[in-house]
DNA sequence: TATTGTTATACTCTATAACTATA
DNA sequence: TATAGTTATAGAGTATAACAATA
């Protein structure tokens, strides 16, 4: 019939959000947000990475992720040049303060993930991890699955 | 150093968010969001509850819960008593327009589940909840962590 | 014509706090 | 005094679409 208590995108929303709702208070003592937060790892992951590709891997929409980019560039945590290649795509840079504020924050973030996977094996936490990524991948296979501007 | 790839909170947010607003567009041709979807299930799995259960189950927060109950109650899906033996605390319905809503959407709703765990075995699927259950109970040990007015 | 990013709009969600009414 | 829920407000986020610049 559809149990919520075994119901995955359930689960999965009341893990993600609990998650999220706890580690955004903790980032706000560093004066930022949690989409900030995920643009600073997602640059640090690999910075100069362009608006596009920033958004689909933060999962923040295009046009919420323009604005947060205007705040992080008034904060002095990035830097924007419009590429030479392709000059209607823009590239996002880190700048050395918004390194530095990323490395600071990370033994708190790190210290969530550690609590969330208390009790966890390592063979648990690989599984487990693997098994998001199969997930997200699946999505992908949807009938409805509809990249923003790709095909719509 | 923190590897975006392997990043726990990363990986949930990213598939989490992916259903989520994958199916969000979905509901919406039945004139619903997905807030509302959210509440219909956990009324659905047990009708009654008190706002402040409700609001715990569907991680929506009480006072956003608060409007969307009433924009519910005005679109027939929903009542709201007070309750005989403790007049503070607010009780959610179903209406037969809400149940039999929820049960037309149902189908759609397990065909996301089952295409996002497509290629997972029977064992897997029960090993992955299972795991997002652990997760979201662990958050509850974060010296972080703090119930909305319970600690406050 | 299509694509990338920005901007505009209206709506929704969150966070906080004030408020009402109960307990 | 504390609790349950509603209401108010400001600040963010989302969805859509229009727009400018470039390809």
């Amino acid at each position: 019939m559809l149990d919520l208590a075994s119901y995955l995108p359930y689960l999965l929303n009341r893990a993600g959000s609990r998650i999220a709702a706890d580690f955004s208070r903790a980032v706000k003592s560093y004066g930022i947000t949690l989409p900030v937060w995920r643009v600073l790892v997602a640059l640090h992951h690999q910075n100069g990475q362009r608006v596009g590709e920033l958004a689909e891997l933060t999962a923040i929409e295009v046009s919420t992720l323009s604005r947060v980019l205007d705040l992080m560039q008034r904060q002095g945590l990035v830097k924007r040049h419009r590429l030479a290649t392709d000059s209607r795509s823009v590239a996002v840079h880190l700048t050395v303060a918004g390194r530095s504020l990323t490395r600071r924050i990370m033994p708190l973030a790190q210290s969530y993930e550690t609590a969330a996977l208390a009790g966890f094996s390592a063979a648990e936490t690989m599984t487990l991890k693997a098994m998001l990524q199969r997930l997200y991948l699946n999505m992908d296979r949807l009938p409805a699955a509809r990249r923003l501007r790709r095909s719509a």
